[in-house]
RNA sequence: GCUGAAGUGGUGGAAUUGGUAGACACGUUGGACUUAAAAUCCAAUGUCCAUUAGGACGUACGGGUUCAAGUCCCGUCUUCAGUACCA
């Protein structure tokens, strides 16, 4: 009987599907395990090999705990909503609805067939009203809630808003807008219930604000960082503005510190928690308050007013030299003097002109102005220039920072540059050239009372001075920052707000789900509304409490619906609770189903969610249990991320070279000249994407550093000189590595332009090279499996091919799970003989040929070691390596021509984790009528593995030159009598007295002489 | 720059607590079977020297600890990922 693969594997698929083998029950006398893999967004593109890389580990998993004894929930979904699928229905008109369906019918039918334990019946899916509703409605508890930093809760806003009655405003310690203005209860019970509700809206854990976007008003719609490359949007080039809009945040602020002391509770790599700290971005240190000192030229100044800062470093007070303020710093312009204010205008208006991501990238130029003003040291009384400079930023902090300059480098910097002095306050070390480093910074000095102090002894103490003259406070920062939480987008989940005199209202649960509108089209209004915008039937009627036209919006009972959507991270941060309990319409899941599951035991999915989905879940999560919708604090207990699959692709590269004038080898020397050739290459910097040529910031910049390394006065000397900066392959094309191609037909002329005809061109060897023959080759990269690079590799020729134990075999063999690592085809068929090979050692020409003779020591010391050791590894999530131990195994049985039920029957069922269609195949061939995965996993018994001897290596000075079999059952003494008698040993020493002998009995023997 | 991970044959990768480096595969070479091919099976395969016996060298590089180091310690380099005027 041949292996079939392909009728074995659709007889078993099918199985398990008409026998609900992999349903999971919400109770159960077995303890639960929940595996879980971050649900796919089901592209147009189907499932490549990479996809599955995780959901075959978590199946492999689910289905050993399952024959360990655990009751085990392992469902899948899908975050069906998302941006390829709205960007498709602008091009298309199609309804994304529609295109989605499809996906996720192309996705579902490529799952089936790799064999996933799926619990299909538990299904969800982000778009579907059944399921937004219940984001829709934690949205609104969000909202209704507030976070009492006292009790370190969420509450219900009532509680807020009985103090606020009660006792003002002045004693709630909230997580809470900066901006907040004090009020006592008596004010609060004086206050209009419009104003009542700004108020509230100010402490809402999910509000409105103004928030700055990036507003592209020729595509109408606002583009995230990414998609803005110098200044203009990445798709057609059109200029992209800063622009303040009304947007929903979340504030996740709130949770800084339970999100960093949940870490340790949770079994995450480090690498994945210390990037959640990193964006979490705790500093621990203090506020100084800075008087600014009234300026008679200036009539508005009162005195009263204060430069607030933080700084991590307040031991260093007294090295302050001057004062920092963000641009856009609300001081500014009420501290500038009238002399300095045309000069701080034309700044501020450079500055603004400027991203924040340009001025992020842009590090090294140093610019600033100062103000005129000066502000007054809490201590020395001395007056302290304010300045205004973009390195400063406006978002962190308090946007302003008190300049300390002989211990930060940008400090420094910018008072090199402005000659502004560098007082020190550290003892020893050298401040000539740079800051003081961190090590520097040790024992204070020219400080007043905090001279000879240690620095950790001299913060405590300048924070107990500020705090007694009543000019600052020992603080903690935190970096993270509220999330923005609206979209305008058309394909996401539609708020449940409508707005009455411009104050958004929660739509009461019952109404739940507000379904998304139809539009005609999916792209903003000409006005710039997003798409809902287009929407005839959204507006809600307040008495009928339903969605009716817009025509009908009055002043009484119709008023607009918000015309935002949520954002991707929305319906995936808490995706998890509803597998519970799929199906329940009255809950987003039933008690009783979430005190049973509780939360992930085991999540798999992508690292590149760690500051995203991993950190929104984790705060909805601890949102929901102070609210006592849930019973956990954490959404996974033990996370691990799967590598990437990398696929090969294949592309046609033009050469470009570094080209310099010979005057610059004049001018510099050939030395330097080979420095700077190693300058460019080593400088990832300028060799970024794409031709340099075309940026001429980044060209300058070049220009700069090359004229200052070379010992040049200005980069004016390299103008004519120094054209591109490369060598590097510029891509011309992706191409289909199997494909022919017509190199020569891809060849362009004129290239680089008039520009650079006077340049001569530098190979890669340092060799001159004619400059105006480009070269074209092909070239081949590991990388990102992606359709446009026609690299990807499709799961469902392999499963036709091989099957889809191979391919699950093969996923796992590649190497260790969270690895990246390239896909190479051709090592399948090592699996795939794997598999043709156990099948033989099971199955005959004429059928199964187990017998029921007992089986020997041989067979049993096999199969023994290999359930230890598969156990093991399946606990350490080693699957690579498990592979390897059934390949040994089987191996080991086919040359022992091992025929004995008792070993092959433990032996499949190890393996059906892995290749459950053989498995379940050859199961039932051995005479078993119920699937494989109800077997129980084989128990390991030590006594099979017990040896009476060993093969001892018998080293000298630690070098293994030949082993010894010896009896297990010696001694130490009889183990070194018996190797110093040997000839061997002889032989080695040539008659030299060993000068020590090691002897570990069971391990090792080495001689050393 | 900072944080994290990693660096082992031609390739993917093994190696428990420091104890026989290169398991298991792929690839390559040779052979068997076949008219031939595929499939299958057998053998060899870290590098170098040696006819053999055997030996030398080998886990990015340089030191160190140890009877013994891929593994531990110190320093250096490289690669990948994340992050970045965070005060």
């Amino acid at each position: 009987m041949q292996y079939t693969f392909n009728d074995i594997e659709a007889k078993w698929q099918k199985y398990w599907v008409e026998n609900e083998t992999f349903k999971a029950e919400n109770q159960s006398d077995k303890p639960k395990y929940y595996v879980l893999d971050m649900f796919p967004y089901p592209s147009g593109a189907g499932l490549h090999v990479g996809h599955p890389l995780g959901y075959i580990a978590s199946d492999i998993y689910a289905r050993y705990k399952r024959h360990k004894g655990f009751n085990v929930l392992h469902p899948q979904g899908y975050d069906s909503f998302g941006l390829p699928a709205e960007q498709y229905a602008i091009q298309t008109g199609q309804h994304p609805a529609l295109t989605t369906e499809e996906n996720i019918k192309t996705y579902r039918r490529q799952l089936d067939q790799i064999g996933f334990s799926f619990d299909w019946s538990r299904e969800v899916r982000t778009s579907d009203p059944n399921y937004y509703k219940w984001t829709q409605w934690i949205f609104i508890q969000l909202y209704e809630s507030w976070y009492n930093n006292d009790t370190q809760k969420a509450e219900p806003i009532e509680t807020l808003m009985s103090k606020f009655s009660s006792e003002g405003n002045t004693a709630v310690h909230a997580a809470c807008d900066a901006d907040v203005e004090t009020f006592s209860a008596e004010d609060w019970s004086s206050f209009s219930s419009k104003k009542q509700q700004e108020i509230l809206l100010q402490y809402r854990l999910t509000y409105l604000a103004e928030t700055e976007v990036n507003w592209c008003p020729a595509l109408g719609t606002v583009l995230a960082n990414d998609e803005i490359v110098n200044g203009v949007s990445e798709r057609g080039s059109h200029p992209v503005m800063r622009k303040k809009m009304t947007q929903w945040s979340m504030r996740i602020s709130a949770y800084s510190e339970r999100l960093l002391q949940g870490l340790d509770t949770i079994d995450w790599t480090d690498s994945l928690k210390e990037s959640q700290r990193n964006w979490i971005g705790k500093s621990i240190g203090a506020m100084a308050n800075f008087k600014v000192i009234p300026n008679v030229t200036l009539s508005a100044v009162d005195g009263s007013r204060e430069v607030s800062v933080f700084t991590t470093r307040p031991d260093t007070i007294f090295g302050v030299s001057f004062m920092t303020l963000a641009p856009e710093h609300e001081l500014v312009s009420q501290i500038t003097t009238p002399e300095q204010k045309d000069a701080v205008e034309a700044y501020i208006q450079s500055t603004s002109k400027r991203s924040e991501r340009e001025r992020m990238a842009d590090v090294k130029t140093i610019s600033g102005v100062f103000t005129g003003a000066y502000a007054e040291h809490p201590f020395s009384k001395e007056p302290i220039p304010i300045w205004i400079g973009d390195y400063v930023l406006a978002g962190y902090g308090t946007g302003a920072v008190m300049s300390v300059p002989c211990g930060d480098q940008r400090d420094y910097a910018f008072a090199k540059h402005f000659n502004i002095p560098i007082p020190n306050v550290f003892e020893g070390g050298d401040i000539s050239e740079e800051a003081f480093t961190e090590k520097e910074k040790t024992i204070i000095t020219n400080s007043d009372f905090l001279n000879g102090l240690p620095y950790n002894k001299a913060m405590k103490r300048a924070i107990f001075e500020l705090e007694k003259i009543g000019q600052g406070e020992g603080k903690t920062n935190y970096r993270l920052r509220d999330s923005v939480f609206s979209r305008q987008r058309y394909w996401g989940e539609p708020f449940p707000v409508y707005y009455v005199n411009g104050m958004p209202q929660m739509i009461d649960k019952a109404h739940l789900p507000i379904r998304l509108p139809e539009v005609e089209k999916y792209l903003p209004t000409e006005t710039g509304e997003p798409p809902l915008g287009r929407a005839d039937v959204w507006a809600w009627d307040a008495k009928k409490c339903s969605v009716v036209s817009n025509q009908l919006i009055d002043d009484e009972a119709v008023f607009p619906l918000e015309l935002n959507t949520m954002p991707g991270w929305a319906g995936s941060s808490w995706y998890f609770f509803r597998y519970m309990d799929a199906n329940n319409d009255l809950d987003f899941a039933s008690e009783d189903a979430l005190k049973y599951w509780e939360n992930v035991d085991l999540y798999i999915g992508g690292s590149e969610h760690a500051t995203g989905h991993l950190l929104y879940s984790r705060f909805w999560v601890k949102f929901m249990k102070d609210r006592g919708f849930v019973g956990v604090e954490e959404p996974f207990k033990k996370l691990i991320n799967q590598g990437m699959i990398l696929g090969t692709s294949a592309f046609v590269y033009r050469l470009s070279y570094m080209f310099l004038n010979p005057k610059v080898e004049e001018a510099v020397g050939s030395k330097i000249l080979k420095k700077l050739q190693n300058i460019y290459i080593s400088h990832s910097e300028f060799i970024s994407k794409g031709d340099l040529a075309s940026d001429k910031d980044a060209l300058k910049r070049l220009k700069n550093t090359l004229a200052e390394i070379a010992g040049l006065p200005n980069a004016d000397t390299l103008e004519n000189l120094i054209v591109v900066p490369l060598p590097i392959h510029v891509k011309v094309q992706y191409i289909n590595a199997s494909d022919e191609l017509d190199i020569a037909g891809l060849k362009t002329d004129g290239e680089f332009g008039d520009d650079y005809k006077d340049a001569i061109f530098i190979g890669e060897k340092g060799d001159i090279i004619d400059g105006n023959s480009d070269v074209y080759k092909v070239g081949r990269e590991v990388e990102k499996m992606s359709k446009s690079k026609y690299n990807v590799v499709n799961p469902d020729s392999i499963c036709e091919d091989y099957g889809a134990d191979s391919l699950r075999l093969y996923e796992m063999f590649l190497g260790p799970l969270e690895q990246y690592k390239p896909w190479n085809t051709a090592g399948i068929t090592g699996v795939h003989g794997f598999l043709k090979k156990l099948w033989k050692l099971y199955v005959d020409d004429t059928g199964i040929k187990v017998s029921d003779t007992d089986p020997s020591k041989d067979h049993l010391k096999t199969l023994h070691k290999t359930i230890k050791k598969v156990e093991e590894d399946i606990e350490s999530f080693s699957f690579n390596t498990s592979v390897s131990t059934f390949m040994i195994a089987v191996n080991e049985l086919t040359a022992q021509k091992c025929t004995s039920r008792s070993i092959l029957e433990p032996l499949i069922v190890l393996m059906s984790p892995y290749a459950p269609h053989i498995a379940e195949e050859l199961w039932s061939q051995l005479g078993h009528n119920s699937s494989i995965s109800t077997a129980a996993f084989p128990k390991f018994e030590a006594k099979h593995l017990v040896e009476s001897s060993k093969n001892y290596p018998i080293s000298f000075n630690g070098k293994m030159r030949f082993t010894l079999e010896l009896p297990m059952d010696l001694n130490k003494e009889e183990i070194e009598k018996a190797v110093m008698n040997h000839e061997k040993t002889m032989a080695q020493l040539e008659g030299r007295i060993p000068k020590k002998i090691i002897v570990v009995p069971g391990k090792i023997v080495n001689i050393v002489d």
